[in-house]
DNA sequence: TTCTTTTTTTCGAGGCTCGAAAAAAAGAGC
DNA sequence: GCTCTTTTTTTCGAGCCTCGAAAAAAAGAA
């Protein structure tokens, strides 16, 4: 089974607990931190001197005001920004955005590409990822910065392990080997993963007091995507990303979905979906590729205005999603749930069917207690979410290890003794 | 967010896994124990050289001629089968099993019982199982033994914190403090879990070639339950025992389920649902409480002779659990399936429909590599997979924390220097 | 200027694992 | 029957790591 512990991991790990209690906690004093960690005050002094000496933390003089108490005052601890810089790539429909972000998490740089997903080759789109994140790699080397780490979100079926795109709605290549080509370009560590796995994680870092070991974050959009915590790890599926709860059964041999099959989840509520039920257009034909946010705002308004083709549509759309979250919940229990996406701003009309549904479940007897939560901007979530994952590798795998120095190829000359 | 590791930690942690790799491998040497965990040969020596003094493990010598080679001869390790006892208690519809289990996993007594638990009172219900218990108990006390550990596993939903029954369709009573009850009348700790979980551990001793890491165990029976192992982990609810894969949906607004709503797989592919499509009832009958293996033989023999409505029932049947497989899919990704119970036993009735409904969905493409195995009889499983849970509780949080002795309360004398 | 109070560092004790070397326990060869 | 090989197991010292207690540091309070 697992792995025995050797002697030497004892360090890394908790060198691993102080840098996440600095991450978490933002200024934190040693005091802090051997309270939060549980660790003594000897070994979180010693820790701290080693990772201050490696460049990894930094002594940030009294800036909050924490002052007027007697006794020594503490010293806050913050993260060494220009200890490494990460890139989040950000890949959705129509939509490109690589970012640069420094050790404590500030934006260092950004570019955003509005692209043709849909009709791009396989080449075009990979090569397009690879020269901007090379170009931003590269300026970032000139500036005498290292970066350590790359993290890709994208929508659609990712594999972690061979950081392959496997299948995705916004274009029509399957298999894209999106890590190993960024890697060939830059010749740094790649992750790719699922942009709504992303969401979760961003969720948990902004509002760690509602989503925190167990919560759901569902993306409605033209598809619905979704990303899970469960007892505070992301929830993957075996070998994919998984999750695809709008590829659940909602009606056996239904409306036919993006996908090719009949009746998912997402074949009732995802945009295409809810603008066809809007237009009575048969549930057969084949999905419409985008839908613009413009368009379900100027849906949902007709809704609201009148009970007509429009409002059953949202109608349908809150029943399946409903349907769907009942089927989750009789296997993970009743969890909070955050809405995200252009779908969330018209979650007043779908949120009476939605719970009408669940209280036909499994889930019914909490349907009070679950509560739903909005956020219609998935954008920067997904981008938060992409950064955090990275950061938190580089704090873990790199220098929780000791590597700060060993992986450094940079001028940053003898900041170690 | 976790715990720091402590120094102590260290040790126990790799006491625990040797005490592991010895049940695992069964008489592994010493040598073999280094090769598995990885630690040192020293280390190995040092640790077990503990445990002997403890009582935990025994040198035994010479069992296998694994003889014939040079050098010094290995000398095996195995468990102690004195070191400790488990109980386990098996409760399902109309039927109580009560097992004693020693150290090493031998059965050392067992005490099954026909009783009607649909309408037993509650305190009928509890009492008797815990005057069983605390008989088996005081007996093995009476024989110098020490039960550490009782290991509840019952049909129906359960909660592992509270160690209570919630909710289970062989009794009318709800919440039912199992755990706290049998704990009060025998003074030994007490796990109260789900029987298909319990199957699932079952399955990955028995057979850890092909239910490793991620497997799914679907019990057919009056109802349908799942056990499931992801990441190899157990898969458990947020709260409950979870995985309630029988009260997924299967239609919106559906058959009646024995739940009390609507539209659940169970209400399809659950015994009283077969019965009841068979003899061409409304889906709006009150599910039967109770139909008997013999009757599901039965109605498989006239499925199989000719076409007629029980053919149909097991279909839909099928087609229930495919639907339902294929959304569980959708969200964890295509795993190995151990079918388990009378159903299993029809399995090749319900095949060719689950799979051609497992086409329609997510999971479709993998279709053919998803293989399911039969075994109609899940009771020995859900003792099995109860007594490696109970051992395992012993194995890592008594002996691995050195508490072999501090535990003992029984006359086993002076066994530490 | 001298107490208090609080934070941080220092220092020695006690554990743990590891690698190397030694000891133990057989079969193989003559 | 004795000595060599081979393999397993134990022993021993080195090197880390964490911890508690005590000391040092750095302020406000008196």
């Amino acid at each position: 089974m697992s792995v025995a512990i050797r002697h030497d991991d004892l360090r890394k790990r908790n060198r691993a607990m102080v840098i996440a209690a600095v991450r978490r906690a933002g200024q934190p004093s040693r005091t802090e931190i051997a309270g939060s960690t549980g660790l003594s005050h000897s070994t979180i002094s010693a820790i701290s001197a080693d990772l201050i000496a490696e460049g990894i933390l930094v002594e940030t003089k009294g800036t909050e005001a924490a002052t007027s108490k007697r006794g020594r005052p503490q010293v806050a601890l913050g993260l060494a920004a220009d200890a490494a810089e990460i890139v989040t790539v950000v890949l959705s429909l129509n939509f490109l955005s690589v970012a640069v972000v420094d050790y404590s998490g500030q934006l260092v740089s950004e570019e955003e590409r509005k692209i043709d997903t849909l009709t791009m080759s396989r080449e075009d789109l990979i090569g397009l990822c690879a020269a901007i994140v090379r170009r931003q790699v590269e300026q970032r080397r000139a500036a005498g910065r290292r970066v350590l780490r790359i993290g890709m979100a994208v929508q659609g079926i990712t594999d972690s392990a061979s950081r392959m795109l496997l299948w995705s709605p916004i274009t029509p290549h399957a298999d894209i080997e999106f890590g190993d080509r960024l890697e060939a370009a830059t010749g740094i560590p790649v992750t790719v993963e699922n942009d709504c796995n992303m969401i979760a994680v961003a969720l948990r870092w902004r509002r760690p007091e509602r989503y925190r070991n167990d919560f759901i974050a569902i993306l409605l959009s033209h598809g619905i995507g979704m990303g899970m915590m469960l007892k505070g790890e992301l929830f993957t599926g075996t070998q994919s990303s998984g999750g695809e709860f709008g590829h659940m059964i909602h009606r056996p041999d239904g409306a036919l979905c993006r996908c090719g099959r009949r009746g998912c989840v997402e074949a009732y509520a995802g945009n295409y979906a809810i603008w066809r039920n809007a237009g009575l257009r048969s549930e057969d034909e084949a999905p419409l590729s985008d839908i613009s946010d413009a368009e379900i705002r100027d849906l949902a308004d007709r809704a609201r205005a009148s009970d007509g083709p429009e409002r059953e549509a949202f109608r349908v759309a809150g029943e399946a999603i409903g349907f769907g979250l009942g089927s989750l919940f009789a296997l993970i229990d009743p969890a909070p749930v955050a809405m995200v996406g252009i779908g969330a701003a018209a979650f007043d009309l779908i949120e009476p069917p939605l719970r009408e549904a669940i209280d036909k479940t499994a889930g019914g007897q909490h349907n009070k207690a679950i509560s739903f939560d909005t956020e219609p901007n998935e954008r920067p979530l997904i981008r938060e979410g992409c950064t955090m994952r990275a950061l938190t590798f580089v704090d873990e795998e790199l220098f929780a290890a000791g590597l700060a120095a060993a992986e450094s190829s940079a001028p940053q000359s003898s900041r170690i003794a």
